[in-house]
DNA sequence: CCGCCATATCGACAACTGTCAATGTAGCGG
DNA sequence: CCGCTACATTGACAGTTGTCGATATGGCGG
């Protein structure tokens, strides 16, 4: 599969520059695509946004059910993947889970689309 | 739609905060939602950052094919994602096609996440 | 005018994602 | 001990997304 059927480095004069360097590392990239993409969803920046403004003690997810007008199982599921993108931290107490935002994870995320 | 389905006020007695606004708007999560999902591909992030570097005249789509190791066809989809989402500016000159970044628009989408 | 080159578009397909209903698990109250 | 409440997990299903091969379009060179 290549995609480069140009394996003949000199001949060639395409069109504009000779390119340079590789730019964004694509490892790199799927990793910040990770985050991003956890992003990416409606329910999930409502539901940081909840948390966000509930933090001091962290929101449970009774308080994120209603108005996000989606199944408790669905929310969870959110909550999950935000979790496994770092953004969310959880905190079981007694019957309740607290979720609260990791500090920072929010600015790096943001910065990961300005630092290209 | 509602939004709003707590007009009990009273026997509210679940767990934790009485919850408060909103918060964050539907529509405009959708809004935010949609630029983020254009930004949440690690090839997409590569070619912003390829365009980005190479700002000044702006990259043609030969030019980001090959680093990316993908289809030419692929590569023009993903860059169409990236016009839709008002990220990327096209300027056809000649046979070639010359992409740009929209001033700002990284910026924009970076605020609509720390601005939560 | 004919054919090449750079891009875009189309059609297909596998993989992933969001959603829900049903079920499982774990504290708490009687 | 029994059932209830809060949450997680599972399974299923429709809709979306990334990728490619094939084909269309449109400018340029002979």
């Amino acid at each position: 599969m290549n995609t480069a059927p140009l394996s003949a480095p000199a001949t060639d004069s395409h069109c504009c520059v000779p390119s340079g360097r590789p730019a964004l590392d694509a490892a790199e990239a799927q990793r910040r695509a990770r985050v991003l993409k956890a992003l990416s969803d409606p329910g999930r920046l409502r539901l940081l946004s909840i948390v966000k403004a509930a933090d001091g003690g962290g929101a449970c997810v009774c308080d994120l059910t209603e108005p996000l007008e989606l199944g408790q199982p669905t929310v969870s599921h959110h909550l999950k993947v935000l979790l496994d993108a770092g953004l969310l931290h959880r905190e079981k107490r007694g019957t309740w889970a607290y979720y609260s935002l990791v500090p920072g994870a929010l600015e790096a995320a943001s910065e990961s689309i300005t630092g290209l």
